[in-house]
DNA sequence: GGAATCATGTGAT
DNA sequence: ATCACATGATTCC
């Protein structure tokens, strides 16, 4: 299925130009991650692309406000490096500084959290109805699952993977009943990929349904400012277990909610980007694309 | 710089 | 019980 057919099967959602541009972006990432030997040029992966470099220069400005000079250094791992930042302030701390400068600069403010109780959790989503659809991002096409109390899931399918993605997130609560509405979806998802569209006044509702570990773990990400990223470990010693660093990964991966509930901003202590549930392509593709917004 | 190896907590089976 | 991990430190080349 091409891109644009999946544009035109989301129905009730703005179609935006971000939404489009993706598949370039995610052709560009990986030609530079996998060639990464060969260092090839700009000029080099248009060609590739059967793209001008005039072309290229618009889609990147478009989709992330930057330049593709800017937009490749963001994709680097000096770049994950200074995200981490050298000091020790507490996570708190550091995000409240940050937020003085300006609105969209605070995450967890902009974002209240629920949590579903464990009895729900070991319930398995027993009672719970999540209506879901299928939305075109900056990031290829998302799947949104909400409940009536707010997001419940973000996910994001391959061309031609929306079952693959949509049993993913089923199995994480195989009890609950779903229901196809993207009627009810589409104003979440208006809203998800524009974090300037957050406030306090009007914040993003999310609810996590998670065991209590997970759900530490994902409230300390919640914490994360725009344009700065902490180590596992670093997680791992804020919510009190410093030698549970592994299982901070582990937990971080299961994050239903990626994208909202920051987990590209959790990487390596060496800064690398060690994993990612939907594809490293796509992790460096959001901290690239967060860093024309920071 | 790797590659190999170890200690390690959580959640699924 | 056992196993797979989005880790990190250490110890070899």
């Amino acid at each position: 299925m091409t891109l644009a057919e999946q544009i035109d099967l989301s129905r009730g959602t703005d179609i935006t130009p971000e939404g489009s541009d993706y598949e370039t972006v995610r052709q560009v990432i990986e030609m530079l991650t996998l060639d990464y030997q060969s260092q090839p040029s700009l000029d080099d992966i248009a060609e590739r692309l059967g793209q001008s470099p005039t072309q290229l220069q618009k889609t990147f400005t478009r989709w992330a406000g930057l330049s593709p000079k800017a937009f490749l250094q963001a994709v680097t791992l000096d770049h994950a490096k200074r995200l981490l930042g050298r000091e020790e302030l507490p996570l708190l701390e550091t995000s409240l500084e940050l937020g003085l400068s300006g609105p969209g600069r605070l995450h967890d403010l902009f974002v209240t959290h629920e949590a579903m109780s464990p009895g729900e959790w070991k319930a398995r989503g027993a009672g719970l109805t999540i209506r879901y659809g299928y939305h075109p991002s900056p990031f290829g096409l998302s799947l949104v699952m909400i409940t009536d109390r707010g997001l419940a899931g973000l996910a994001f399918a391959e061309t031609g993977g929306e079952a693959a993605c949509f049993d993913d997130m089923a199995r994480r609560w195989p009890n609950a009943k779903y229901v196809e509405d993207s009627e009810a979806t589409a104003s979440y998802a208006a809203r998800v990929f524009h974090p300037e569209r957050w406030s306090a006044e009007e914040p993003l509702r999310v609810v996590l349904i998670g065991s209590d570990f997970q759900i530490r773990v994902w409230q300390s990400l919640l914490g994360i400012p725009l344009g700065r990223a902490v180590t596992y470990s670093d997680i791992a010693q804020k919510i009190g277990q410093p030698t549970a660093s592994r299982a901070v990964g582990a937990a971080v991966g299961r994050n239903p909610i990626s994208f909202v509930v920051p987990c590209h901003r959790a990487l390596g202590k060496s800064g690398a980007l060690t994993g990612y549930h939907w594809g490293l392509t796509r992790k460096r593709a959001m901290l690239g694309w967060e860093a024309g917004k920071g």
